[in-house]
DNA sequence: GCCGTTTTCGGCCCGACTGTTTTCAGTCG
């Protein structure tokens, strides 16, 4: 989908520098929000120009988006966005990213200190130019400093993987100091992003002071960004921002809603409220009586803050699963029946893992008792085939004797079935790395592309919709092989590959591997209104990765996955006859 | 620039903290 991505750059691009310029902040908002809808698009763009009434019923997008999202689809560029552009320095954008620098800030900066890059920015804070910008303290001056060698250092977003398990020492930290009440991580963490900007966490306690100062002087501190009475902000050694906010127990709903966002999402809560003639804010949902002064600052009391199912229910909303609190459509889900999203806890059976046979570190009898200790009934051995040699991928002779290992295994480990299986290549042509007749021995066939992760979208899409036809293949594995913050991957149709998918009852994987998270929340989103069906599956190596099962849940949840939908979920019976059937 | 269970015009979300000010602008989430 480069169209929707170059797009959105674009559009996010314009909104930058109209803030910039000072342009009306509503215009600014509008051009925001085209970018954010076309990023979460799985749809084409493209496909949709011939009928303009298609894009301007998409939400956020109107008359004029509509004609700058034709323009760029048959002329390659958008003539307001080149003569943006114009307007200011292109390092001027960059500027913009660094922490505490804002529109406004970026304006006075280039307008008076002719700043129009971080080089000429650094220069200007050396030679002492910018001591005579108004606002511009000696403690400003060392921020700025300290966030241009931050910004340097790492720009990049954590990954979830790596965030949760932060997030959950420090909130078993917090629980322990004197006068904790309730303790949770809220925020992108909450929703389970793929990528984790800062850590935001919320507490009650009956000694704020006590908290925050335990907050504060944590081990892994390296910076205090903010010390307020309420909130605390914190850089650990590694990089990552770590917020507390402290509020008052009885509050806690409205502030867990609050701080868990979207920032989108709270927008439309807020909104939804005023059509209610109520206000909302993180201390409550109150009657809005028209006064500006804050309602909690005048004595006023919520019709709703104690939890979060009370504020929802207010607004006329069923309680909103985190995952989902993103504006992509979860305010039109009825109140009666929500979705019923999978949970961990459905979880059965993990069907793609490694073996010491090619580059995992468990054997096939670790395999069987590590996944007996997670309750699943079933676990698969799939490991690599011949053409990825790197990964010790195994040739058709060791293929087959590692078939007849796994049946001797299922006679040692009892109370689990373990399936011979295989992590067939697609080769760059669409092509599988076995012949038909080995596949047709092997209980479950996962088919992954591995090399040739450049390919254009027309290019990768005919070859993965190759295998999702192919009548042996059971599953897709990572559909794109990207690797979060490392490797791009490959951009194929999704919907095309969806609706392949759908028809042919093959299984799309979501792989839990904190690196890919493939298919993404968006793309499971695709699959679930097409109908397909999905494996979520740890792509495990080693014993302790099990755990990563987690993450593919929260992955699936943003993509409004059932249990029903997801085959890891199914009985062992349910499962083995879906996966005879293509033998 | 977008949008409509009071609207095709007139609105468009809310508060904490910092660093600078001496009552508040700017940024952030």
């Amino acid at each position: 989908m480069a169209t929707n991505d170059e797009l959105a750059k674009i559009f996010g691009e314009m909104a930058e520098i109209l803030e910039i310029t000072g342009a009306n902040r509503f215009r600014v908002n509008a051009h925001a929000r085209v970018a954010r809808v076309l990023k979460d698009m799985t749809i084409d763009v493209a496909s949709l120009v011939d009928d303009p009434k298609a894009l301007t019923e998409i939400d956020g997008i109107g008359d004029a988006s509509a004609k700058k999202i034709i323009e760029y689809v048959r002329t390659g560029k958008v003539k307001e966005h080149q003569q943006l552009l114009k307007e200011i320095p292109a390092g001027l954008l960059d500027v913009l990213k660094i922490p505490g620098l804002g529109p406004k800030t970026v304006k006075l900066l280039w307008e008076q200190a002719d700043v129009t890059s971080i080089t000429t920015l650094k220069k200007a804070i050396d030679s002492g130019d910018l001591e005579d910008l108004p606002r511009m303290g000696a403690k400003t001056i060392q921020n700025i400093k300290d966030s241009i060698a931050f910004v340097a250092k790492s720009s990049r977003r954590v990954r979830l993987g790596q965030a949760l398990p932060v997030a959950e020492a420090i909130v078993e930290l917090l629980r322990d100091v004197s006068g904790t009440k309730q303790v949770q991580y809220a925020g992108s963490l909450r929703r389970g992003l793929e990528t984790i900007g800062d850590i935001d966490i919320l507490a009650t306690t009956t000694k704020p002071a006590e908290l925050a100062e335990a907050f504060r002087t944590m081990e892994d501190v390296s910076k205090v960004l903010a010390a307020g009475e309420t909130k605390s902000s914190i850089r650990l050694k590694t990089g990552m921002q770590v917020d507390l906010r402290i509020v008052d127990d009885a509050v806690f709903g409205a502030a867990l809603a609050y701080f868990t966002g979207s920032k989108q999402h709270n927008v439309v809560m807020r909104e939804r409220a005023i059509k209610k003639k109520l206000r909302l804010n993180e201390y409550g949902l109150f009657p809005d009586d028209g006064i500006d002064e804050p309602p909690q600052k005048r004595g006023i009391r919520p019709v709703a803050a104690k939890t979060e199912e009370s504020i929802f229910k207010r607004l006329g909303l069923p309680w909103i699963p985190p995952e989902i609190r993103e504006d992509r459509g979860e305010f039109n889900i009825s109140k009666d029946s929500p979705p019923a999203l999978i949970e961990l806890a459905d979880i059965k059976a993990e069907l793609h893992t490694h073996t010491t046979d090619s580059d995992g570190h468990m054997t096939i009898d670790q395999l069987g008792e590590a996944a007996k200790t997670w309750g699943f009934h079933t676990v698969a051995v799939t490991d690599h085939s011949k053409s990825s040699a790197q990964a010790n991928g195994l040739s058709e002779d060791r293929l087959r004797a590692q078939i007849d290992a796994v049946h001797e295994a299922n006679e040692r480990v009892k109370g689990i079935t373990i399936l011979a299986g295989s992590e067939v290549d697609i080769l760059s042509d669409g092509r599988l790395d076995y012949d038909d007749d080995l596949l047709a021995e092997l209980d479950i066939v996962i088919a992954s592309p591995h090399v040739a992760l450049r390919q254009p979208t027309e290019k990768c899409t005919a070859r993965l919709l190759q295998a999702i036809r192919h009548p042996l293949v059971h599953i897709l594995g990572h559909p794109t092989g990207r690797m979060i913050n490392a490797r791009e991957g490959l951009h194929p149709d999704i919907n095309a590959l969806v609706e392949a998918a759908a028809e042919y009852n093959t299984a799309l994987e979501l792989n839990a591997n904190f690196y890919r998270l493939d298919l993404r929340d968006i793309h499971v989103k695709a699959a679930v209104d097409a109908g397909a069906l999905v494996s979520i599956n740890t792509d495990a190596h080693a014993t302790d990765q099990f755990d990563q099962m987690r993450l593919g849940v929260l992955t699936a949840r943003r993509g409004w996955l059932t249990a029903n939908s997801c085959i890891n979920t199914w009985t062992r019976q349910k499962l083995l006859k879906w996966l005879n059937a293509k033998k």
